[in-house]
DNA sequence: GTCTATATTCTGATAGAC
DNA sequence: GTCTATCAGAATATAGAC
């Protein structure tokens, strides 16, 4: 705090050595965690030196908060932001949120393992500024929910049904990869696309589960 | 593996400090992973001294090698002992799986996060004495799945997608509870009756996926 | 078998030269 | 801004008395 640098010293043509420190942070930190990362092998991932670490980010714990404050803002947006847009049927949303997430966890596979545990570790993250966020993602998708509901378009499925299952059918696969892939034989090209082809199975699966009885 | 204790002194009556050990090291590295968890803090949680903690187990590493392999094999047996049971029908065997899964999940809630972490770090721990159960339930499964496909019982879904489908919608509740219960305002009371609930929804859900088009 | 005390290694962080 | 060298504390593991 008494020493941060002021700005970036550099042009934008190569990254500067503070964004270097905070890729290779956030390699690390998403794939292990938190304390299974050394400062030490962060400063090697980055190549530069330890002491460099500290001089930017003055400690492991203020270099971690800022990774997993990005890290979840990207998990959640991802979710919401399609949620929140307006003038979209049902369908459409589900479909898109879908397709989208489907295509970033395939490119940030370690990212919900990563955030799952480390809310677990510290609930009371899911606090401050993203409380916002999530809040207004609830009230515009049960609204819509509510709303198709009372239409008798859908049938009266609990909405925590229908989020568990949305996120669950699109986001389990890829932090259960391993255990699938062993037990079902799959190789990662079939992997691949087994994912896409989710794209267009999980929004039929999750309407014929929102079917008026 | 040069002075471990050749048996049990005490009389089944107490557990012995053996046992206390295990039981501890259990609930603090399934909480917490193996590089959060302290050695001090699992020999204060069974009450004995740290260095009985290296007398009895030798070292942390081989302590968790042991917690790591009991885990596992409550954790895919869960799966597996339903699907290996023979002369019942894929329903049955749907419903038995997932009844009896969200109990033990509802009992064990750690239990799935931390395997898809420690199986992430070392995927290699897949091996060995397991491979046998897994083989076998996969033999089994895609077996009687293949062959409702072909009498034209059932559709011709990737077994993948059926497993991924089946341990998804069961387990990611539990793994995502924290975040799933924050985003739709569902208490504790409240998200207990609706896991009790999903015993019955989720093989209606499969079974939806499973029908012939 | 169990304890206290201690050795050893690891790891986050800093001092100070350039 | 960047480095080398080093410190201080933490964490695992062991020695040795009882």
């Amino acid at each position: 705090m008494t020493r941060m640098p002021k700005a970036k010293p550099r042009t934008v043509k190569e990254s500067s050595t503070e964004e270097k420190i905070k890729e290779a942070a956030r390699k690390l930190f998403t794939q292990k965690g938190f304390a299974a990362t050394r400062t030490r092998d962060i400063a090697d991932e980055a190549g530069i030196n330890l002491a460099l670490l500290n001089y930017y980010f003055r400690s492991k714990q203020k270099l971690f908060d800022i990774i997993m404050m990005e890290n979840f803002r990207q998990f959640i947006q991802g979710i919401s932001f399609n949620f929140l847009e307006q003038g979209i049927s049902l369908d459409q949303k589900i479909t898109r949120v879908v397709t989208m997430y489907i295509d970033f966890l395939s490119q940030n596979p370690d990212l919900p393992l990563f955030i799952l545990n480390e809310l677990r570790n510290n609930p009371e993250q899911l606090a401050a500024n993203i409380d916002v966020e999530i809040g207004s993602t609830r009230t515009e998708f049960f609204g819509q929910l509510k709303a198709a509901a009372a239409a008798g378009q859908i049938g009266d499925l609990n909405p925590f049904h229908v989020m568990a299952n949305l996120v669950g059918l699109t986001v389990f696969p890829f932090i259960g990869r391993p255990i699938l892939q062993k037990v079902t034989g799959v190789n990662d090209k079939q992997f691949n696309e087994l994912m896409q082809q989710r794209k267009q199975l999980i929004p039929i699966w999750i309407k014929s589960m929102l079917q008026p009885k």
